[in-house]
RNA sequence: GGCGCUAUCGUCUAACGGUUAGGACGGAGCCCUCUCAAGGCUUAAAUAAGGGUUCGAUUCCCUUUAGCGCUACCA
């Protein structure tokens, strides 16, 4: 039975790279017909908050992702010490009394460290003895020293690894305080909850080494590793809260109008590939398309700047998403966004609006800025010189307008209806229908780019058309003191 | 410092010894067009450097360079 983990600590909210190892991880199971398992690593009791396990959850939510079981490694302590303990009784770990050493110590000590003097070679009563006298101490592992052994395990994306022993330093199983440290309670986990694939960051790789040990000293045969290559910054680094902000939550892809499914498929084009050129693909496609093979070994950068937190890519398949919605879903979407910005929309009303803007906007959150106007009683004050078309002047601006306001009482309300209307209006004052579409347009929308006019006037109706024209009149007529022209 | 991993257009990537090094995003240009989009067409843009192996290297090996990771009683 195939079974995977998706182990995130619970010390910050959910990273982005955190969020890709998950849908990782789950397209393995789900591919697979193998069992995907939510455990939250949460052994740090220090670093470990409320607010980090609820972003965790609210970003799964969010996404859409489900698990089929669910564990705390926290209340597992017992079984990892007693798994501890296991390995301790097989001679394969020591107690080590030595103080915690400084940071200033580890420094001096850092290169090449592999076990405190004195603590490998303690005789058994001896570590007995001051262990019941109450001395505290860690328990490490006792890495073998002999020769030139090598630990090795097989990966499904880097391949063959192979590391000396004689570089693996003494590990920590269990804190002074009997605290289980990450390596012990995730093998302990992993080999209790008969993990058979570790799908995980390549930040693992070479702890992995250290990992096999343990499984090895369980006596068990290690689970099969696929390690992920890193999501990174465009200048390399790590991918941090601190130093790049909200490129790294998933809640601000939620937040900025992104579509699930869009950001998953973006996430999925990081550090793997289909090898068959498709870029847009959906949740069943990637799941039958998901294998070891597209994995890559180098890191994938997300391509952010300072000014723009969303990387372009996943902006594109955003907006394509977006465009393949049907109308009545992409209005119960944008719905939430319109209110949040202060809009006074309606479903009845949004779901007309919804094809006006369906193919310009990237985002669901676009409809703000793209759709007020259908949705104020008041136009926003714009310029009165934004009336005045290419090549036209204001007198043609309100000539167009004052004939629009005589076309529009009259016409039929309908694309149609108002197509022929107004291009007949632009003959008679023989003029380009550019110049007569133009000042109508900024009319009632308040602005020069908006979707197509005839749809635009039709939603808005005719009440609320004639209104900002006959406004649109009196700036012209009342504004004398601008005198912008245009050329 | 030690150990491990990695290296194709600006970015995401294809190629698994033989290609004019392909695609996508983004950029530029043209077309379409009532503005903005969308769409169509065109275009610029890459094998980190140096050695081998080979008839032939993006591809295999070595060195250099660069980046990343681990080197905690964090995960």
């Amino acid at each position: 039975m195939l079974r995977v983990r998706f182990a995130p600590s619970p010390t910050g909210y959910l990273h982005i790279g955190s969020a890709r190892t998950f849908i990782f991880n789950w397209l393995y199971a789900r591919r697979n017909r193998g069992t995907m398992i939510l455990r939250i690593d949460d052994t740090d009791v220090d670093r470990n908050t409320q607010a980090s396990l609820d972003s965790i959850f609210d970003g799964l939510k969010w996404l859409d992702l489900d698990w089929d079981e669910e564990y705390y490694q926290s209340q597992r302590g017992d079984l990892h010490r007693q798994m501890a303990w296991a390995i301790f009784e097989r001679g394969l770990a020591y107690r080590d009394f030595t103080p915690a050493a400084t940071a200033e110590e580890k420094e001096h000590a850092g290169a090449g460290w592999l076990c405190n003097p004195g603590m490998r070679e303690l005789s058994a009563e001896e570590s007995q003895r001051r262990a019941d006298a109450g001395e505290p101490f860690v328990l490490r592992f006792r890495v073998p020293r002999e020769g030139s052994l090598a630990v090795e395990f097989q990966d499904a994306v880097y391949g063959e690894q192979s590391k000396l022993a004689a570089d693996i330093e003494d590990f920590a199983l269990l804190r002074s305080n009997g605290v289980p440290t990450y390596h012990l309670a995730s093998c302990a986990d992993d080999l209790d909850l008969r993990i058979s694939h570790i799908i995980r960051g390549q930040d693992h790789l070479t702890n992995t080494f250290k990992h096999v040990l343990i499984f090895e000293a369980l006596g068990a045969k290690p689970p099969q590793f696929a390690h992920l290559p890193l999501l990174i910054a465009p200048d390399g680094s790590k991918l941090s809260k601190r130093k790049h902000g909200p490129v790294v939550s998933v809640t601000t892809y939620r937040d900025a109008g992104f579509l699930p499914h869009a950001y998953i498929n973006f996430l999925c084009l990081l550090g793997w590939s289909p090898k068959d050129n498709r870029e847009q693909l959906t949740r069943e496609e990637l799941i039958l398309a998901f294998s070891f093979d597209g994995i890559h070994r180098h890191n994938a950068v997300v391509n952010f700047t300072d000014e723009d937190p969303i990387d372009p890519k996943a902006m594109w398949l955003n907006a394509e998403l977006i465009r393949t919605l049907p109308v009545e879903e992409l209005a119960r979407q944008m719905l939430p966004f319109a209110c949040a910005a202060g809009l006074r929309a309606d479903p009845g009303k949004m779901l007309r609006v919804a094809p006006l803007v369906q193919e310009r906007i990237k985002t669901l959150r676009d409809v703000a800025s793209m759709a007020d106007f259908f949705f104020v009683d008041e136009l926003a004050p714009y310029d009165p010189a934004e009336l005045v078309p290419q090549k036209g002047d204001r007198a043609m601006a309100l000539g167009v307008l004052q004939a629009a306001r005589n076309i529009l009482q009259e016409a039929v309300f309908s694309h149609a209806g108002l197509e022929a209307a107004l291009r007949g209006g632009a003959e008679q004052l023989k003029i380009k229908v550019g110049q007569m579409f133009q000042p109508i347009r900024v009319a009632v929308c308040g602005r020069k780019n908006a979707p197509p006019l005839f749809e635009t006037l039709e939603v808005l109706g005719r009440e609320t058309c004639l209104k900002r024209i006959e406004k649109a009149i009196e700036m012209l007529q009342g504004d004398h003191a601008s005198t912008t022209e245009r050329g």
